[in-house]
RNA sequence: GGCCCGUUCGUCUAGGGGUUAGGACGCAUCCCUUUCACGGAUGAAACACGGGUUCGAUUCCCGUACGGGCUACCA
């Protein structure tokens, strides 16, 4: 390992929809190595393949890394470097890839190739049909095909010049084995028969990820490739690449990540799956199929728990830590940590790490929060009283909204009593012992909780036997909550007045 | 099918030749609480299987099973 080398990592996604929670974590761990080693972390937009652009997909991996808070330095939508452009499409406009891919070619370590998709299709369809394990362009088989290995150089140059249509292949060679080392997997040992001769430039000028991104790497001073563990299978040809360009030396460490799998059922984690919680980070909306999901930030997630719980999928500090403050995994982040295998996305552990942080915030950036949904419920109450909401109610709640749905009698006066409690406890009788309790709690001062708790424990002592269960109903209209004299203080003397006394005249006639 | 990767409680994981195999989520019971939640305590729950190597393997090696990935002019 070159120690010297300043650690370069990118996160290099295909704008051909939104960004999946595999891909932030992904993009999670690149940053993560940056930072620890005050390196750089850059952004670069792989769009080779122009049937597959989404429009607004690039916007959105941009919006989601600024909201997930593991922002690029460099690179699309965060500032040039002086590596630019950080678009693949811009750089093959440069002529980047042809120049290598022709680099190739001269060393004898790449070839032209002609064959159309029909006669690639009738190679696969014969080697199907004569039993061969695995049908694919290589060694033996281009042989079979029109490429400038099997026609004359004459010819070649003939159809070059006349604009056939064409693919830069890769030629792999037959036998030989092909060594590498993973950060997470250690070495690993291949043989080159096994994998087919890559396209590296397609028919229309582009190059395909295998060639651009190490072209790319290369070029942007790339220190470690993070990336995903489908990329395994296909590492070898790319270390054969960087051989045949002379570039082995300059070739990025390699950290193959585990894959996050479904949390039920079987395969990897997939957009569509409906377990429960979102895929995606943020609201994605697919205008050419028309799809749409929803995001963690839009059903209430801090981006701190969202990282939180990526963080751990695949890796962990080595101690029993789990509530990571983004600092302290910059602290603690190590490659040779992360896990091999799969795991399972787990919905249930991923709201706890929500309402660590929800418990963990103060009650009046709570009450900010929150501002937005008592405005679409029309609700005008002051700050100070929407923060003691908060701070009672958020003990039990996992999102911001959840203090709204749990509180919201707290701001809006109950119009419907649990009817459980009602039918059980509701007498004649018990509007006497509530009017009588009006009356204590009125000439309770000052009105607070404790003062509360003070008035029941005395007017059940001298008076009657207070009931608790239907006095909460009667006044939240629930049958469960926090403390009484909390819910009562924060009220106040006069909602509660007004409460008791619609309340009454409902049931009054039940 | 072929190639590659993986396998510790249901899930995320710690650990690693000799441990009562630890923690967290979830679950259950109890305590606290007039209720729910929080908190506290306790509990049920795992080294895939078979062979080696070894005095001793969950840990190392090899197989098998199972799971996953890849097998495009997609990334």
């Amino acid at each position: 390992m070159n120690v010297e080398k300043k650690v370069r990592v990118r996160f290099a996604p295909s704008p051909t929809g939104g960004l999946h929670i595999g891909g932030v974590r992904t993009a999670l761990f690149n940053y993560l190595l940056a930072k620890k080693h005050q390196g750089d972390f850059i952004l670069r937009i792989e769009d080779t393949d122009q049937t597959r652009y989404v429009k607004g997909a690039e916007e959105y991996i941009i919006e989601a890394l600024k909201w997930a808070g593991i922002e690029p330095n460099e690179g699309v939508g965060f500032g040039d470097g002086a590596y630019a452009p950080y678009r693949q499409s811009e750089r093959k406009q440069l002529g980047i890839y042809q120049k290598y891919a022709e680099k190739l070619i001269a060393a004898g370590s790449a070839y032209y190739a002609f064959d159309t998709e029909e006669e690639l299709d009738a190679m696969r369809k014969k080697l199907e049909a004569a039993k061969v394990i695995s049908p694919q362009y290589n060694h033996i088989t281009r042989m079979n095909m029109r490429n400038s290995l099997t026609l004359s150089g004459d010819e070649v140059k003939k159809m070059l010049n006349s604009g056939t249509s064409y693919v830069i292949r890769l030629k792999v060679p037959r036998n030989e084995e092909i060594r590498f080392l993973d950060i997470i997997r250690g070495w690993m040992l291949v043989n080159s028969s096994a994998i087919d001769d890559k396209v590296l430039l397609k028919s229309d000028g582009m190059p395909t990820y295998h060639l651009a991104h190490i072209v790319d790497d290369i070029e942007m001073k790339i220190s470690h490739v993070i990336r995903g563990e489908e990329w395994l299978p296909s590492a070898p040809a790319h270390v054969l690449i960087y051989k045949y360009l002379g570039l082995e030396k300059e070739m990025p460490q390699m950290a193959h990540l585990p894959l996050i799998l479904k949390p039920d059922g079987k395969g990897k984690l997939s957009k569509r799956d409906t377990s429960g919680l979102p895929m995606f980070p943020l609201n994605w909306h697919d205008e050419r199929t028309g799809e749409r999901y929803i995001g963690y930030r839009e059903i209430g997630f801090f981006p701190e728990a969202f990282i939180n719980m990526l963080v751990l999928l695949g890796w962990n500090p080595g101690n029993n830590q789990e509530i990571l403050s983004k600092g302290e995994m910059i602290q603690m982040f190590s490659l040779e940590k992360v896990h091999k295998a799969g795991a399972k996305f787990d919905p249930e552990k991923t709201k706890w790490f929500n309402q660590q942080y929800l418990r963990k915030k103060d009650k009046y950036e709570l009450a900010k929060m929150l501002e937005p949904i008592l405005k679409e419920n029309n609700i005008d109450l002051s700050q100070e009283y929407t923060a003691q909401v908060c701070e009672l109610i958020k003990e039990k709640a996992h999102f911001v909204k959840d203090i709204w749905e749990m509180g919201k009698y707290l701001f809006i006066e109950p119009s419907v009593y649990d009817e459980k409690i009602i039918q059980k406890k509701w007498t004649p009788e018990s509007k006497k012992m509530i009017e009588q309790l009006l009356t204590e709690l009125q000439n309770t001062h000052p009105f607070t909780a404790e003062n509360i708790h003070h008035t029941f424990e005395t007017f059940a002592q001298q008076k009657e036997k207070i009931d608790y269960p239907l006095l909460r109903v009667i006044v939240t209209g629930h049958a469960s909550g926090p403390s009484l004299a909390n819910i009562l203080e924060i009220l106040g003397i006069q909602k509660i007045e007004q409460r008791i006394n619609n309340a009454i005249n409902k049931l009054i006639g039940v």
